[in-house]
DNA sequence: ATAGTCTACGCACGACCGTGCTATTTTGTC
DNA sequence: GACAAAATAGCACGGTCGTGCGTAGACTAT
């Protein structure tokens, strides 16, 4: 019995998943109903239903979506830059324009669900957790070659570097989305670009 | 089943938005649901909306009495610190101790509800603005001191370094969450206090 | 003692939710 | 062109939600 799946399918998935998660990241990832996804792509509840077989699958496409938009806006174009200390400033100078800019209406999809779901155990927080564990991965990595190439202020432990990193972007994404002000963006990027200068 | 009958509307009160406050750290201000807080509480679902009247006056409650314990867990203790840099150590490590005990079973209420509310307007979204300011303002108005005291490092502006302090507390919030990891509260704990150093 | 307010409950309504079941149409494969 | 499977819609179910309504006990003021 080949389950193959056709081409017309394949794109009511894509347009679904995108909407979902767009919705997710302002409704949340538990807020996130089949009725208002099915509403925004002008598909009934059932046929939205049928794609995916359950909310948690939907749920899970929806975060699959997030990190190809994610690597794409973010990561990929960082790739430009040479591994350490620039890299590292423009991944983080890359997620404060995706946040400025509004990828997502609300703000960073990782940070959102991130504080959503970190107190609700399950199979979702999993997976967000690993996926956050990639993210801080790649900062602790580019700031150990930081390091080895001796372009950071002396004392600076990479992994506490990538940390104190991640933190800053996630607090500056979600005081940006409170008081939808870019000055917030602006002071951390500030705040992390003196953060890696060497002097 | 007995009736307990007028026990006392000011404990009933109290007792409902205690279970409220701790439930919307790990529900969501809007999955804080009136049944949820009967459950929790023993009560009828009639006699906590009677008491509150609508749901968005029992979020509202929820929210004065985060705020009661916010004053009282972090900030009331740091104001026996002098006013300047020492407060403002004070002020962080209370957040984090805070954060890191549990005092909600959701972390910082204010950091999830302004996570869950940044992209939704509306009279929640402008409270929790509001308090988010006093706090940074507290900040802010610490950093003041200190930088006439000549107690920081040169060059750093008082509201840059309150937003990033900030920025800092939410993000490891949201961090100890998701990864239930003690260390992500220590080393921001770090990066602070070597942020707060002089030399 | 009586009236009136506050507390607390049971019940029911309409809305929305996730999810099955059953058609009908569309598509890809032989 | 036949046929199986996929895609999509319609409908109904049980559940939860916020909220009104009626009622009854308990406290307060007269």
């Amino acid at each position: 019995m080949p389950r193959r799946v056709r081409s017309d399918g394949e794109w009511s998935r894509k347009t679904i998943v995108d909407a979902a998660a767009r919705i997710a990241t302002v409704e949340g990832l538990e807020g996130l109903s089949i009725a208002r996804v099915a509403e925004a792509t002008g598909m009934s509840k059932s046929g939205v239903f049928g794609l995916f077989g359950s909310k948690q699958a939907l749920q899970m496409a929806a975060i699959d979506e997030a990190r190809r938009v994610f690597v794409d806006e973010v990561i990929r174009p960082a790739l430009d830059a040479p591994a350490g200390v620039q890299r590292l400033a423009a991944l983080c100078d890359g997620f404060l324009d995706y946040v400025r800019e509004r990828v997502f209406p609300g703000g960073c999809f990782f940070a959102s669900v991130a504080a959503e779901m970190g107190p609700r155990p399950g199979d979702l927080r999993d997976r967000i957790r690993e996926e956050q564990k990639l993210w801080v991965g790649l900062l602790a990595e580019n700031a150990r070659a930081a390091k080895k190439a001796d372009d950071l202020q002396k004392g600076v432990e990479p992994g506490q570097l990538a940390l104190e990193l991640s933190a800053l972007l996630t607090g500056a994404d979600i005081a940006f989305l409170l008081h939808e002000d870019p000055q917030i963006i602006e002071g951390v990027r500030n705040a992390i670009h003196t953060r890696l200068r060497r002097t």
